[in-house]
DNA sequence: GACAACTACTTGCGTACGGAAGCAATACGG
DNA sequence: CCGTATTGCTTCCGTACGCAAGTAGTTGTC
């Protein structure tokens, strides 16, 4: 029924709203970071030699690909990550996590698990939240990138 | 378990991305409005007297109040929101759903149930679909504006 | 090996947003 | 009442984003 995808979807939403908000402002605070740059972070941190490629980056963020250069650009101001050079290919520059920026990424991994946590206190169980999980990975299947 | 939690928000998010990609090229070109100021008109369709104050809208929308007062200017400049004072407060200023408001608002629906079909259309059975929405609509339980 | 097509970025531009500051108008406490 | 706090809205400013255009490097074709 068409009704029944877009009620859930509109659910969907507002849920996601409702994340920004309650994330937004301990994870700047915090860590000093936004939420997607956390995230890129995260996906740097789980790829091989933790290092991606600026495209493999934006897919995996659902950014654009300028979305990416200028995000990375103060992260390596900061040191978080660096830029390296691929051997073979000179168009490639990948985005490095550094020492500092695993240290980060762990911290702020805690935050984030502490306010996913939060988000389900009351009237969840553990179950039900592995069944949200597992319906809206399905929406993303078939997709490249997924974090954990 | 704190990972259960954060893994199903990370899966949010991502499907977020996933359908705004989906639904704002279409929603543009058919009908040359954002997503968010269809559901600004829906909002307004559902209220009473089709109209609410920005600072109502700005809550069930999820957005700061300026944004309404940006979102609703364009709006009203196509005639399909209209501004209405209140008799008793001076601060108030409505906004009103305009009948090609109701028109255009009618067929973006269908274009918004249509597209929310799609997304769900492989691999979904109905029960699946409310089942999502029923746990998504539990995240945002004890806020105000619900949609449908 | 030269030329076209493609890829990985980068930069400029227009748009959307939140937060702070400002301005009326209303509510409230004495 | 009268001053203060609060509310509804608007405007300004800084930030983040996508898209289009540009550049440099690579692949493919004949």
């Amino acid at each position: 029924m068409k009704n029944t995808s877009f009620s859930a979807v509109l659910h969907l939403l507002r849920a996601r709203s409702r994340l920004a908000e309650k994330f937004t402002g301990p994870l700047g605070s915090v860590h000093g970071l936004a939420l997607n740059e956390v995230l890129l972070l995260m996906h740097l941190e789980r790829a091989p030699m933790q290092r991606l490629s600026r495209i493999d980056l934006a897919k995996r963020l659902s950014v654009s690909a300028s979305t990416v250069t200028r995000m990375a650009a103060p992260l390596e101001k900061l040191r978080l990550v660096g830029r390296e050079a691929d051997a073979r290919d000179a168009r490639l520059s990948y985005v490095v996590l550094t020492k500092a920026g695993v240290r980060l990424v762990t911290d702020a991994r805690q935050t984030l698990e502490q306010l996913s946590a939060e988000v389900f206190k009351d009237r969840w169980t553990e179950t039900e939240i592995q069944q949200l999980g597992k319906l809206l990975a399905r929406m993303t299947a078939s997709q490249p990138g997924e974090l954990p």
